[in-house]
DNA sequence: TATACTGTATATAAAGATATACACACCATC
DNA sequence: GATGGTGTGTATATCTTTATATACAGTATA
């Protein structure tokens, strides 16, 4: 299973918050399901040109939070969680960073129509490259 | 002038970066213009509960870019920049805070319209406060 | 010239990222 | 069924970045 994770290596954000935080969007966002094993440390690490130790991090945080379940030998793979959790996952990780790209276009001045202006022409440019 | 700078603690963004990231908000918004004296790295530091050498971080990156000058012993001042670069910088922040934001609501497996009027419910949400 | 502001430099601690060596699990094959 | 190889996760030591405290140096002015 190769998963779709993007780091932006000159984000200010740690690089192991990054993994995490897009994993718990993956699994919160019903794309890996409960059992679903997922790609080793050091197959993930490779492929997001990253040391094992982050990865491993990462996946750690995420066991600690009740996403996934790691068997040393074996593997991680995604942990059982109720919907309720996914739920409360998704609404605040999506409010925030909406809530934080609205307040710094304020920052910059923007206005009510242009923010509004701005936020449609991405949309559908996002949609656009699928 | 007490400056409206906002940091938020527990993110994972460097506190001198968001500092900085603010103030190129503000003078590129146009908020302070050039030669407006901005507050001394202690002022600051101490209004913002951070150290000294954490702001002044930020004052000598913002140096750097151009957006500040500092005279020792005096202060700092806003610097005269063109309009190009203000906009540049107004552009490419915002620009990317947005797609950064529709990103991770699509991760998180929303809709199209799921995603626009979760942004107008917030967008309306941040017009009231003021 | 004292003093109360400014910015600056040095040394230290905590957090993030890495490489390298270690330990457990599976499985082919002898 | 013992054993070696290759896959998995784990632990230790080290480097870089971020954040801090403390001491230093320039500027203005009463």
């Amino acid at each position: 299973m190769k998963l779709p994770i993007q780091l932006s290596k000159d984000s200010r954000e740690p690089i192991y918050h990054q993994i995490e935080q897009q994993l718990k969007a993956l699994i919160a966002g019903g794309h890996l399901s409960a059992g679903v094993a997922l790609p080793s440390i050091r197959v993930l690490s490779k492929e997001l040109e990253v040391s094992v130790i982050t990865t491993r991090r990462a996946y750690q945080n995420l066991e600690n939070d009740g996403f996934i379940k790691t068997i040393q030998g074996k593997g991680t793979f995604v942990a059982e969680l109720d919907q309720s959790l996914k739920n409360a996952t998704k609404q605040s990780a999506v409010y925030d960073v909406f809530q934080h790209a609205i307040e710094t276009a304020r920052n910059y001045d923007y206005t009510h129509s242009q923010i509004k202006e701005l936020f449609l022409t991405i949309l559908h440019e996002s949609e656009r490259r699928e």
